[in-house]
DNA sequence: CTCGATATTTAGGCAGGCCTAAATCCGAGT
DNA sequence: ACTCGGATTTAGGCCTGCCTAAATATCGAG
């Protein structure tokens, strides 16, 4: 058990080549030189030595000119990341004052660092939570991880009732901005209307109504238990 | 104010470069290659090394071949650092659950990927402690630090009661012990007897004797509020 | 004052990680 | 089938930060 703990101890740069990759590979489609050196803010030749040295550390499998997939351990390590990430922004916002917009840049230097211990104890103070202030599921210590089925904002059908499970967006400004229109996880809302040709729509939060554009409304994921 | 944030960006060696000859050099006394070299469990040709580049950078003064001392730029850094730590400390024994022997190595990886602001937020919530769980005053945000008077406990006179202020120690084993013993910071002991030529001392703590050896004894420091 | 032990510095090397410039591959369009 | 542009990799370089081996400075003892 507890398959995310007491692995090869790895350098932060190739943590975060793991999370990128994983972030860029959803159900194990190969992500590009040039997508995890845009992610990263780096140049492709880095990402091409990197890779190599990844591949050869059976982190991650190479097809030259191809793309990259991480193999099984590779896939454990990037978990372990993003379980840390996540704990500690919920600890953050949860204990210490952060808010959803400004906890991200202090998640990504401290998931570096803490121990195993430290997040356990992270996560027994919070109660063991699924998910982080965005709605982003929280990986299990043993690896394991379910994504709840949930729509975008923009699709859900009008007259349609919904809580608001996830916010898929990383901009502080955005995320300042629909946490003011109570737009944040949990919420229940209902899209009043909708304008075609990915126009704005409108929704009732708590009683009050906003026009959300297209875009916005797209990072807003709603629930899709229909009805019971 | 608030001297000991905002400074430019150091890298973690450099960091504990700077931690370390504040620790070797309490009172502006040089310290030497070899001193740092052990401290830091580093060969002396790397300290050569870095000792060369931080004086490049202004951080201490290097007189070859006779020692380094910090500057005042230096100074700050290294009182930043060592802010961090203790919060950092003190935060984890009170809120995490971590003991006195286990918190020094989650403290001193954290210390070099806090932010500023964490930093400030785990001092609030502490309410702003003077010193951590080994009774180590805590610098003060705009980098002055006071350092209560003490004298060890296995220089208290026979019969003298005292206040444990600090225990000078890191060895987990050792601070265990301690704990077990009740001689922590803030317990109340009395000096009932001592051997002589460096032998052991007799202590009362909480209404049980017990007999510690001189080195032990020598960590242990006790306030000196004399009957006031 | 000189010698030798010890501390320190210099010289040279290596790995991680990044970069730019140049070569190479791939695939789309004709 | 060929070619051209964009993606990718290779080549070569730099900085940090560590190392060992060798040179050199210092200091205490005789």
């Amino acid at each position: 058990m507890n398959a995310l703990a007491d692995q090869p101890a790895l350098t932060r740069s190739v943590e975060d080549y793991l999370k990128a990759i994983y972030r860029l590979s959803p159900e194990g489609r190969p992500a590009s030189t040039s997508e995890i050196a845009n992610l990263l803010e780096l140049s492709a030749p880095s990402v091409s030595g990197m890779v190599k040295r990844l591949s050869e550390l059976g982190l991650l499998e190479h097809v030259p000119y191809k793309g990259v997939q991480l193999t099984e351990a590779g896939r454990l390590a990037a978990l372990r990341m993003v379980r840390r990430h996540r704990l500690i922004e919920a600890y953050l916002v949860q204990f210490l004052g952060y808010s959803w917009d400004t906890v991200h840049p202090e998640a990504e230097r401290l998931e570096h660092a803490v121990s195993d211990t430290l997040v356990e104890r992270m996560a027994a103070a919070l109660g063991h939570p699924a998910a982080d202030p965005h709605g982003d599921p929280i990986p299990e210590a043993d690896g394991s991880i379910r994504e709840p089925a949930s729509i975008p904002l923009s699709d859900l059908p009008v007259g349609e009732t919904a809580a608001i499970v996830r916010v898929n967006e990383s901009e502080p400004e955005r995320l300042r901005y629909l946490a003011s229109l109570g737009l944040t996880p949990g919420a229940v809302v209902t899209l009043c209307d909708r304008q075609p040709f990915g126009g704005p729509v409108t929704v009732d939060a708590g009683g009050e109504r906003h026009v959300l554009g297209h875009p916005l409304a797209d990072v807003v994921l709603c629930g899709t238990a229909h009805h019971g």
